[in-house]
DNA sequence: ACAGGTGTAAAACGATCGTTTTACACCTGT
DNA sequence: ACAGGTGTAAAACGATCGTTTTACACCTGT
């Protein structure tokens, strides 16, 4: 494990456990177990640090939910809940504690949040045919229930997630039905 | 209006425009215009001010879904969203904040969470009948699309709110039907 | 008339923040 | 052999944090 795979993944820890701002740049080094200096050669800075750790994030959740039907999304994220725990996306905590004026967080809070709705729209595609009428409506809705899934998940536990997946379940079900008449 | 009021308003806005950690007792006095020997009489701390402004937005946002069908519900939210902004729900975004490390936070989030699904439940039993069989589920499914629609408008817009409500829609009435057989 | 409550302005508290610097040590490739 | 890269430990930077204190002023009810 590289020096900066360990600041990484020790920062996401952190950042995740007890919030961006409440962390500071000395528990940050500590739990890495490197110097200071070192870290902000690594990173340089705070929000260089922040930045990173969401780049990795992203890139990490994106191969667990790259699958190819409604069902293994749901398990993806069913699995991914039970590994991480459920304390809200932290997309929009670091988007939320940075108040949108950190352009860096910012741009990468987004790019995330697009690449999220792409796959989202592939995988309804993939279900539902490249020329159904309803992918919009249907990707926009099941984009809406997992966002709240990880929401509700905080204090309604992992049972939110499998009641997110029955309702997409039953609206892909009726689009299909809609579409045959 | 009073200067508790005044308080608790220009905390609010500040605590939800820039994150409750990066918001300042300094810039919150200066916010409500009083001096910080008042501000600390009246909050007690910051921490008893996050809890006071919790408490007051739990209040307001209680009132505005105060209401008794499914689409006045998702009326009343878009409402909300229009003239409050999408910024995500305020009290999750606490709790991330405070790493649920802060008792006093975490309580005042968990009793609004509370409130907010026995308030669903209550809505979606007016809508099925008290004796429907799929209540929890049903409810737990609304709650998944509100909390959704909710962080998704933060990137989405509005339009996240109305496919929601589109999709509410659909399933109760599905939930109708299934009873109905 | 005067006590009690409520307010201001401003200084000060110690603690901690993110960041930089200093001085030093160990590899590694040529 | 030695330069360059990469690392540590520790001190120090000025700024800012949440909070308390001091000294003073104005209402309001009795």
């Amino acid at each position: 494990m590289s020096i900066k795979t360990k600041l990484l993944t020790s920062a996401e820890r952190l950042f995740d456990q007890h919030g961006f701002m409440s962390t500071s740049m000395d528990q940050l080094t500590k739990a890495a177990d490197m110097s200071s200096r070192t870290l902000y050669k690594h990173a340089g800075g705070k929000t260089g640090l922040v930045q990173a750790v969401l780049t990795a994030r992203d890139k990490r959740f994106m191969q667990a939910i790259d699958v190819q039907s409604i069902d293994d999304l749901f398990a993806a994220l069913q699995n991914w809940t039970l590994t991480e725990g459920a304390r809200g996306c932290l997309f929009l905590r670091a988007y939320g504690e940075a108040g949108g004026e950190t352009p860096e967080i910012t741009d990468a809070v987004m790019a995330h949040k697009a690449a999220f709705h792409a796959q989202i729209a592939r995988i309804v595609k993939a279900e539902l045919g490249a020329n159904h009428p309803d992918l919009e409506l249907l990707t926009e809705q099941i984009l809406v229930l997992i966002e709240g899934s990880t929401s509700a998940a905080i204090y309604r536990g992992t049972d939110a997630i499998t009641s997110a997946h029955q309702a997409a379940t039953l609206l892909i079900a009726q689009t299909r039905k809609d579409s045959g008449i």
